[in-house]
DNA sequence: TCTATTAAATACCGATCGGTATTAAAATAG
DNA sequence: CTATTTTAATACCGATCGGTATTTAATAGA
């Protein structure tokens, strides 16, 4: 099929490494040289497969978000369990996850809001629209939740998708900074007290 | 009293200047020709006055802390009034700081616990005794709270000062993110109900 | 006024930055 | 075997990086 030299490196696997890198090192803190070193493609391959070094993190975000976000958001979105077992058990994936010593650590999309927020608009962008989708995963399943008389009429959904958005930040900021996972679980056992009870 | 050429730029107004570009860009993001521009002390005079750009980066976040953290921390630790009280104001000065349009947005300290996470380790280390520091305030106030019969006897003070530690770092985020007010006021209402009462 | 002292200002260092032009290698199609 | 295509690999670009050596300006004490 290709007629030319094969590929050293799949374009897959580049993305792959490079967004551990800026998922560990941010965007300033991981060169192109980096990226290089740590894909096995060299930076011209990078350049005509990515583009610059903005669109490349771009794509690396978005990589991450599609690979580790989005299916836990859509499980907490319409996992049918019971409202406090969906709820903790992602907020238990989320601690996890920024935790997991074989990623870096945290979250990249939370590393991002921080480390994007003066930086070219679009990176920026992407990030807040990345944190709104957890944000409407939380809303559709509290919104569930009131139609099947898991919460009282009366409950403000979007106040609670706004604080366990917020209990999310947390979680990550923690696994970032290296907290010990009882600090972490005192979070979750306290945060799981607002949901309201019929 | 001093003898030679008489100082263009005050130390320590370079040094609050450097704090303010540190926290509005990070450590790769703000480079010495940044601050010696901004602060109009020339490179060498900074290099003289505070070292390496490391040791700068130190002295920055550790008078952000002095100037504005540890304050709201004292009088978190130490004020009289009523628990719920005490508490809500603190966050909402932890809010108002992190959305205060005339500073960077968000927390230096919580910015560095994500951004030096795998910096030269004494900036980690610094960023993380700052949070301890909170963490502390927390604890104590919560202490008091309990031998004033604020707190019901068997409440696990340990786990309420990481569940409003965590509050903050969400908090610090949300300013960062640009998170409306309202969002916000959602955060701070549900975790004041985690607070239990006789 | 002369000297010592302090700091500003400029220029500069090698290294690295993001990004690219150029060349060499490895495959297929004829 | 040759020509073509696709990629790898190297070298290189101007700009900027963190950091410093050197020179010049401005003060106080003698």
């Amino acid at each position: 099929m290709g007629r030319g030299r094969p590929r050293k490196t799949d374009p897959d696997s580049a993305l792959e490494t490079s967004m551990k890198l800026f998922w560990e090192k941010g965007f300033d803190g991981t060169s192109m040289n980096d990226l290089a070193a740590a894909t096995g493609m060299a930076k011209p391959g990078l350049y005509a497969n990515f583009g610059d070094k903005e669109a490349l993190y771009s794509k690396a975000l978005t990589h991450y978000f599609d690979e580790l976000g989005s299916p836990l958001l859509d499980e907490l979105a319409r996992s049918p369990g019971p409202l406090a077992v969906v709820i903790r058990r992602f907020l238990d994936a989320v601690t996890a996850s920024a935790r997991d010593k074989t990623n870096p650590s945290g979250c990249f999309v939370v590393n991002s809001l921080i480390d994007c927020a003066d930086r070219p608009a679009p990176l920026e962008d992407l990030a807040r629209a990345f944190d709104a989708k957890r944000y409407a995963a939380f809303l559709d399943r509290f919104r569930l939740a009131k139609r099947q008389g898991e919460l009282p009429a009366d409950a403000d959904v979007g106040a609670l998708a706004d604080f366990f958005g917020g209990q999310v930040l947390a979680l990550a900021v923690m696994g970032r900074a290296g907290a010990d996972r009882k600090s972490i679980d005192h979070v979750i056992d306290m945060a799981m007290t607002v949901i309201p009870t019929d």
